[in-house]
RNA sequence: UCCUCAGUAGCUCAAUUGGCAGAGCAUCCGGCUGUUAACCGGAGGGUUGUUGGUUCGAGUCCAACCUGAGGAGCCA
């Protein structure tokens, strides 16, 4: 069907070309002798109004038009004469390709949230949600744009894993019934937590690698900042260092807010005026601004000082709770800030451990008003420092030889990190829970979508 | 998993101390010469999440359960 969307439509000059448009009916206005309708296709963030003239066979197929009919039309594109829209469209014919009856869930009003995840099917047909899962996209693109150019490597780590003790989380299993019982892989397997441990042998082959693709974590978390099926970006970097890791991480997000910035103007005008969120303002901050940088250590000094603002007070050595990350990021930077050098206790076995053998070459990049945002490391290179924190923690070395062949054949040092990309929706688009930035929100008992 | 709050028309919300269950939007009918989530007049639309209890009387009070949200933990 050959068809001009409606994007491209409103963004050319205005003439009496002849133009045909198909979407959906958003609102529809009717006076004596002509009607308005408001026609959105997905493609833009604005509608294109249609006027239909009575007495025309047009009119008469509005009889079957109610909100979130499927119509196209044709007719010529013209400059409006109302105040609302510099372009709008003069239809000759119009044919209604799906009508929606009454019941249909969707109105012109404004709905909550809430309800949207009922009907998760068609919540992408309202302007919240077109907002989101088009920025969505645009930071999809952005994503392998921005490492594509830095000559990254797509490594496409798998979801399905042997390997059940890589830490980050409860996991699922994965059976066929099929194979009557025995294991389908010859032993136990289990959807990703994480594709680090693979890119890590994919890094020490082809440089410089990154994933980008769906993870699952079995935990039974209801928050409004996790999901069990997610997509995580995970970097990692031959012949680097923390710092490199760093400062990858902080060119990621700028270059994430610089792409939404450019790229989705109409989006983010729409969400800023309709959620809470100041998020263009905030973007352009972060996309402008260098980020802060503490050692875990500083930042603790400066929750002591802060001391009797908590809930649960922070001693050198602890995690830092949720309300900590939000103080430090809020309070002490004023914007995102980048904590390194985390005590090896509270971190995973891979880390590297640091000279003064009490920290871990750990970094987090904090993010005012959802946290964490990206998480990484500095991997252990050394073999024997390597197996003393697997025994240290119990790990099986036998399971994860091949994770200790790295350093065994042609070790080097090498950092990455690990990023939550519905963390980073969430981030730019400004929406209060992540259920809104997936079309299909994995949670625990909720997989209607 | 823990704590707190909520559930009333298709949707968004009212309902005083326990005393006749209402409005806007949507739908249908009528009106309106350019509207902008149009506007004006009218109509239809209810087992108040479920089950049980207290009471002369329960949307309102009590209990359990279901569903959702916010916060915490875990983390990305």
């Amino acid at each position: 069907m050959k068809r001009h969307r409606i994007r491209d439509v409103l963004s050319s000059p205005p003439s009496d070309r002849p133009v045909t448009v198909c979407g959906w009916v958003r609102t529809k206005r009717t006076a004596k002798r002509f009607a308005f309708l408001a026609v959105n296709d997905g493609s833009s963030q604005d509608t294109l109004q249609l006027i239909v003239d009575q007495g025309t066979p047009a009119f008469t197929a509005l009889d079957r038009v109610l909100t979130g009919a499927a119509v196209r039309a044709r007719g010529v594109a013209r400059a409006s004469p109302g105040a609302g829209q510099r372009v709008e469209m003069q239809v000759d014919a119009l044919d209604v390709l799906g009508p929606a009856p009454a019941e249909y869930p969707l109105q012109k009003k404004g709905h909550t949230l809430e309800f949207l995840r009922d009907v998760g099917h068609l919540r992408p047909r309202t302007n919240t949600f077109g907002a989101v899962f088009r920025i969505r996209n645009v930071l999809a693109a952005a994503v392998h744009e921005f490492f594509q150019q830095r000559g990254f490597v797509w490594a496409h780590t798998p979801i399905i894993t042997g390997s059940d003790c890589e830490g980050a989380g409860e996991m699922f299993r994965v059976s066929a019934p099929a194979s009557g019982g025995a294991e389908f892989f010859g032993r136990p397997a289990h959807l990703t937590v994480s594709g680090q441990l693979e890119a890590e042998f994919m890094a020490m082959a082809l440089g410089d690698v990154y994933t980008f693709g769906p993870t699952f974590r079995a935990e039974n978390s209801n928050t409004s900042r996790h999901l069990a099926e997610f997509w995580m970006i995970e970097p990692e970097m031959a012949f680097a260092d923390l710092d490199d890791d760093a400062a990858l991480a902080e060119d990621f997000l700028r270059a994430m807010c610089t792409a939404a910035l450019e790229r989705c103007g109409a989006e983010l005008a729409f969400l800023e005026k309709h959620y809470d969120a100041a998020s263009a303002a905030a973007l352009r901050g972060l996309a402008e601004s260098t980020f802060a940088r503490l050692s875990y250590s500083e930042a603790a000094d400066a929750l002591r000082k802060a001391g009797a603002a908590f809930q649960i007070p922070h001693e050198w050595g602890q995690e830092l709770a949720s309300e900590h990350e939000r103080y430090l990021t809020e309070q002490v930077c004023g914007g995102p800030v980048i904590v390194m050098n985390y005590p090896r206790a509270i971190k995973p076995f891979y880390m590297r451990v640091n000279d003064d053998g009490e920290t871990v070459a750990a970094m987090d990049v904090l993010a005012p008003r959802i946290g964490e945002i990206i998480g990484g490391s500095q991997r252990e290179e050394r073999l024997p420092v390597l197996e003393r924190r697997m025994d240290e923690l119990g790990l099986d070395r036998t399971e994860l030889s091949w994770y200790c062949d790295l350093r065994r054949y042609g070790s080097a040092e090498h950092a990455g990190f690990g990023l939550g990309f519905e963390r980073l929706a969430q981030y730019v688009t400004g929406m209060a829970n992540i259920r809104d930035v997936i079309p299909c929100p994995r949670t625990p008992g909720s997989i209607d979508f």
